[in-house]
DNA sequence: ACGGAATTAGGAATAATTCCTATCTAGGAG
DNA sequence: CTCCTAGATAGGAATTATTCCTAATTCCGT
């Protein structure tokens, strides 16, 4: 799905249109490429500020408020202080590998929707609205470069 | 596994065992009791100074974070704003459903087991640390509550 | 009991997020 | 096209969670 469909649907939706909104949603597209880290605030933030200067945090906040109201974007938590964001696109459902050291995210093509079918069984009164599956650790590099910090120790 | 137990790891593991550390270790016991809320820090400062004033913020965050490496305590995340923490007792482990209204959670007896192993196929050269799964949405009475509100609404 | 490394209190600093309010504007009605 | 207004924004202040700093204290092995 393009950037032109998402706007078509958020039009649908009743959505008005601002140039700051649309900027939030680019970076929100750009974010997408690449090794997809999603972004804090602040990150899009800046991305925004690039295009159209003078935005205020406040507005990127209140964006992706309203963005996820609307399932269009999912907030994840990487436990590094910030809240980040990304597009949830249908059909692009996943979840993340972080990196405690680095920071750094890698996409988890499983998602545990055998969990979420028990879940629904065990409360069925309650409505699932989204669910967080995340792993972390330490990457490959990281774990490369606190091996060598530790011979460096050791040698010394 | 009790208080005592855990306090003889601890002295085992070279943690100096102070009156405040074991405060913090009570109030998390303590939370594991009834309905098995993770508490934030500051609702575990409020506990710890009920029977030891004068405990510092950064005291209880120290020692969180000191259990949280040795593996005694895990942090969860509700999407509330701060961050939760809970005894991570063997044998215990399980997961959490919340309601993004009330902010109440449910112990979950479901864990993507599955999943953890194929990430590990998937990724062997990372190392595993610790994962989340969390499952959000709206519980039983904060349904039924916003339901009111509809009906009053519509009915004026 | 002593010494020293680890730990703490308290207050300042930081960083993320929200609130407030005067001003602006997207988009529907005419 | 112009007008109108509910909804959106900027900017700065306020809030809240968390960390940093440092002098003073304390656990615990010897
Ligand atoms: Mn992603
Ligand atoms: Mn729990
Ligand atoms: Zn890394
Ligand atoms: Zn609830």
């Amino acid at each position: 799905m393009l950037l032109q469909d998402v706007l078509k649907e958020l039009r649908k939706a009743g959505i008005r249109l601002t140039p700051q909104r649309q900027e939030v949603l680019q970076a929100l597209f750009d974010g997408l490429q690449g090794e997809c880290q999603p972004q804090s605030a602040e990150e899009i933030l800046q991305v925004v500020r690039k295009r159209y200067p003078g935005v205020s945090p406040d507005t990127v906040y209140r964006t992706l408020g309203t963005f996820k109201k609307l399932g269009l974007v999912r907030e994840v938590n990487f436990r590094d202080g910030c809240r980040r964001f990304e597009l949830a696109l249908q059909g692009g459902h996943h979840h993340h590998l972080v990196c405690l050291r680095c920071g750094r995210s890698r996409e988890l093509p499983f998602c545990p929707a055998d969990c979420l079918v028990r879940v629904q069984e065990y409360c069925p009164d309650f409505e699932i609205e989204d669910h967080a599956f995340t792993v972390f650790g330490y990457c490959p590099k990281c774990r490369e470069e606190s091996r060598d910090v530790f011979r460096e120790t050791v040698e010394v």
